[in-house]
DNA sequence: GCTGCATGATGAG
DNA sequence: TCATCCTGCAGCA
């Protein structure tokens, strides 16, 4: 999925797209029809993330912040698991990314297209000069249309409007999560201690561990391979025998490269020392240069260099040289060195 | 056209 | 441990 960087930065572009609007909410597909319903009409005044959790919340009657703040009437709980995504479209007024979810549909997650890009583009009426949303493509369980902007949902595995208490009942089964500003916790270093403390009360695999949400939030199958690798740490490890300031190393780096996710769009592990080098490709014009991605970083990283482990199975180690492993681990597959990973 | 995957999570057995 | 749900796309015929 979508790990927890992807819904972090969901929920920056939404509340950046339509924070403070009163928004259209349908159900193209029909199967959020009755929580769409619901939604209609409401304004979007909050957009948070919990892991892999979205929460977007709506008011009623518009966004009435007082001096105490507002309690919000409703959230939108979203959960993409492991295909969801959103698609955006707008008028032109703000950049739009194209799409933030599944990786097969995040071709422009790191992108911040304008608005015009061939296919993606609102059509604008011409006598009116009015914009017009683009129809709705595939199974959308919900859109949310805005004056200036449509954000399409689909294939979530979880999709549901909630009170405070539902949110909150969400949120006590998750770990600490290492983007948000205190974790989760009343702040960044009791977050670690929190996870440090839940790895070591049990002597599940510390890489299946990572795996569990109510460990640590967000982490998904390449951040736990690629932490794990930087960190030294072998997955099959009991957790309660990992030395606890190396779980401590653990939280402390995977604050840093998710941090690092939700700002570029992109899961890149690996130091600059240990990639192949420059990648030189033809451009559309036919000239040699090397290969940028598009956040806008002149020392972008190519996908292919982006990872020690993930999916490298067979391929030489980039520190030891020694053949990367793979295994499955909680019906996922796992990657690591044998060498390295002690 | 069809099949098999994919950065997930849950519930049953 | 397995089956199941969510959907689109790459890789095949």
């Amino acid at each position: 999925m979508p790990e927890g960087h992807t819904v972090h930065r969901l929920a920056r572009t939404l509340g950046g797209l339509f924070g403070g609007q009163a928004l259209r909410v349908s159900s193209p597909q029909g199967r959020f029809a009755a929580g769409a319903d619901l939604l209609d009409g409401a304004t979007l005044v909050a957009a948070e993330a919990w892991g892999k959790h979205l929460f977007l919340g709506f008011e009623r009657s518009g966004p009435s912040l007082g001096p105490g703040g507002t309690a919000t009437a409703l959230w939108l709980r979203v959960h993409l698991g492991l295909y969801g995504a959103w698609t955006f479209a707008g008028d032109g007024s703000a950049d739009v990314v194209h799409a933030i979810g599944a990786p097969r549909r995040r071709i422009g997650e790191r992108d911040s297209v304008p608005a015009d890009v061939p296919g993606h583009r609102a059509r604008a009426d011409d006598a009116a000069g009015e914009w017009v949303a683009p129809e709705p493509r595939g199974a959308v369980r919900v859109r949310l249309l805005g004056p200036h902007a449509v954000a399409d949902l689909t294939g979530p595995a979880a999709c549901e409007v909630v009170d405070d208490e539902e949110k909150a009942r969400v949120e006590d089964r998750l770990g600490p999560d290492p983007i948000r500003d205190d974790g989760g916790r009343s702040s960044l270093a009791d977050a670690r201690d929190d996870f440090v403390a839940r790895v070591r009360r049990s002597r599940v695999a510390v890489g299946q561990q990572l795996m569990d949400q109510g460990v640590v939030a967000g982490v998904g199958n390449i951040y736990r391979a690629e932490a794990l690798f930087r960190a030294g740490i072998d997955p099959l490890r009991p957790g309660r025998d990992v030395a606890a300031d190396a779980l401590a190393g653990l939280w402390d780096d995977l604050v840093v490269l998710m941090r690092d996710g939700a700002r570029t769009g992109a899961i890149v592990t690996t130091r600059a020392e240990h990639r192949d080098g420059p990648a030189v490709v033809d451009d559309p014009a036919g000239r040699r240069r090397t290969r940028q991605n598009t956040d806008g970083s002149p020392d972008a990283v190519p996908p292919e260099d982006a990872f020690y482990v993930y999916h490298r199975d067979g391929l030489p180690c980039r520190v030891c040289g020694a053949p990367v492993l793979t295994k499955e681990l909680a019906a996922r597959n796992l990657f690591w060195c044998g060498a390295c990973q002690g």
